[in-house]
DNA sequence: ACAGCCATGTAACTTGTTACATGATTTT
DNA sequence: AAAATCATGTAACAAGTTACATGGCTGT
């Protein structure tokens, strides 16, 4: 995904060794992203290959501390200071999906529309009874949890949007319109 | 992204030649997914390798039209009906960079907060400017403009939040650090 | 002794993506 | 005639991902 600048970000806070990263990555997002050790190998290989990183000599017990170089340093901080761009989360499966199907002759989109409402309404609850229940766990996990949250409230905003629009083009009668708040899930 | 079920999703609709699949894909999405034509056809090539479209044989005019195979038309449906999993969007360059900042010694959230949620609010209301004004405007494309609107607010909802777990947390306890030693990292 | 974690790395593969080359047909 | 669009394809690379191989260290 990012794991690229997740890991030069990481090295900010000084130089560490391969393992030690995916170790601390996970810890970071409260092991919302897992990585496997092995990509992080390459991905430091292909850092130090582009010059934003530099292995240091092996120690004692075999472990390779890389840490930045300015070029990297300066990449990084500009990564973080620049805000990220909305527009490509629109290329999402869901939205390709639900998209195609309305342009389709032989795919209902009605039934597009349910499925992905109904299986999100239950990630939704899911989400509502682990952030009502765990409120001493760590704060990573928590924000991991609201993130999911808030994002599966939008996908479903989206859903009833979608029915919206294709009520009022199907027939000229008025569809009521629901309102789907926070509170109606809890 | 999802290029290959997108072809393999436009194809239901019956067999068409590379470039005609890159026109259809922009114009169901409304121009919202644009896909370098070269893409398209590697994808094909891709999906001809693993059995679920075939080429059929080219024409006067030198084009090449695919269509679905069972296999093909089989997985396709099956990808229709499974509903998508919200958990992985959680993984995304907004999410990593600021569980990485909270994490980090180096990096200020709040800043990474406030630049985020000025970037996302000038692109709210880009695209509710786009919403009221483009009302004639193709179904695609005001689907995608919902869609990037909802999620918009969502992600301006979970910075909201992220401020206010961190004043909530500022002056009660502080955050246990790691212990790294100078030997550790050599 | 042996299970399990620590630690590094390679091979192989997939998808996404761009740049480039080539030529036919259509529009201005 | 020139420009734009139609149409196909290749080369090359970036990035994600898994499976596998190897060996050291630690606790039971």
């Amino acid at each position: 995904m990012g794991v690229k600048e997740g890991l030069l970000a990481l090295l900010i806070d000084g130089p560490r060794h391969g393992y030690q990263l995916k170790i601390d990555l996970e810890a970071a997002t409260g092991d919302a992203i897992r990585v496997n050790v092995g990509q992080v190998y390459t991905t430091l290989q292909r850092l130090e290959r582009d010059g934003y990183v530099v292995a240091g000599s092996t120690d004692s017990s075999g472990r390779v501390a890389y840490h930045l170089t300015e070029d990297g340093r300066t990449a990084t901080k500009d990564w973080i200071a620049k805000p990220e761009d909305l527009a490509t989360a629109g290329r999402d499966e869901v939205s390709m999906k639900l998209l195609i199907a309305l342009f389709s002759d032989n795919i209902d989109p009605s039934t597009v529309v349910e499925t992905q409402r109904r299986a999100t309404m239950s990630q939704l609850q899911d989400y509502a009874g682990l952030r009502s229940r765990d409120e001493s766990v760590d704060l990573a996990w928590q924000l991991h949890l609201d993130r999911l949250f808030f994002s599966a409230e939008a996908e479903l905003k989206w859903l009833d949007r979608i029915e919206e629009r294709l009520a009022n083009q199907g027939d000229s009668q008025e569809v009521p319109k629901r309102d789907r708040t926070e509170e109606e899930v809890r």
